[in-house]
DNA sequence: TATCTTTATCGTAATATTGCAATATTAAAA
DNA sequence: TTTTAATATTGCAATATTACGATAAAGATA
């Protein structure tokens, strides 16, 4: 089918799979990093910095952004993009959760 | 496309965006919550806890299984999965750095 | 205004993912 | 040995993702 089933599964663990999927592709966790790097916003390189096509860079934008990863704003003939600082900290508390189970977790058979 | 060009970035890209499309499914998500909820191996009832045909389930196992994020062993007639808490701890160090550069992250101007 | 620069969108091809029915596998139980 | 139970694999259809050339859009600059 190719479709998630989202519809039989906790608002939460739709969220944090949208999140997860967001990250999972090489050039936004690049694109990521590089954010991270310069610690400010961006207005204009990302393009240059990737070894993907314009079309292609942003694309991967488009979906981060949508995720609510990263923020865009119109700045002249630019985009200026950088970290969403707040869906990152949801994200961080989120995982927070799971890392912190899986410090107690015992009795493991495997 | 459709396949990734991973060989344009650096190995840590790439396995960190492995480890988050793998978890970038709700099943997954969900079997992940589930084997921490019961902090515990589980032998046989991950199928019954989804709203997933049993084929569909096992192959979300073996995402998980191949990304290292869970572990099987054979078990009688069953199988006994349960986390990996090695790859998890990796993947909270990936975590960290990241989360621990946005807490610094100044000068936004989006 | 005409051109340049930057980013977005469209269209399309190649590939991947999701889901399940049917079937296979494997070991326990009868 | 036959049956049962649990999990894996195969095969397939529907949909999603990835990538990029072509083009559009929009502000800056000449």
């Amino acid at each position: 089918m190719g479709a998630s089933k989202t519809q039989h599964f906790t608002d939460k663990q739709n969220e944090m799979a949208l999140l997860m999927k967001a990250l999972g592709h090489p050039a936004r966790i690049a694109i990521i990093d590089y954010l991270l790097k310069v610690n400010t916003c961006i207005c204009g390189d990302i393009v240059n910095e990737l070894p993907l096509a314009q079309p292609t860079v942003s694309q991967h934008l488009k979906e981060l952004k949508n995720a609510g990863l990263i923020k865009g704003n119109i700045e002249g003939n630019a985009i200026c993009y950088c970290i969403d600082e707040s869906t990152f900290l949801k994200f961080q508390n989120f995982l927070s959760e799971v890392f912190g189970k899986i410090q107690v977790q015992k009795n493991n058979c495997c």
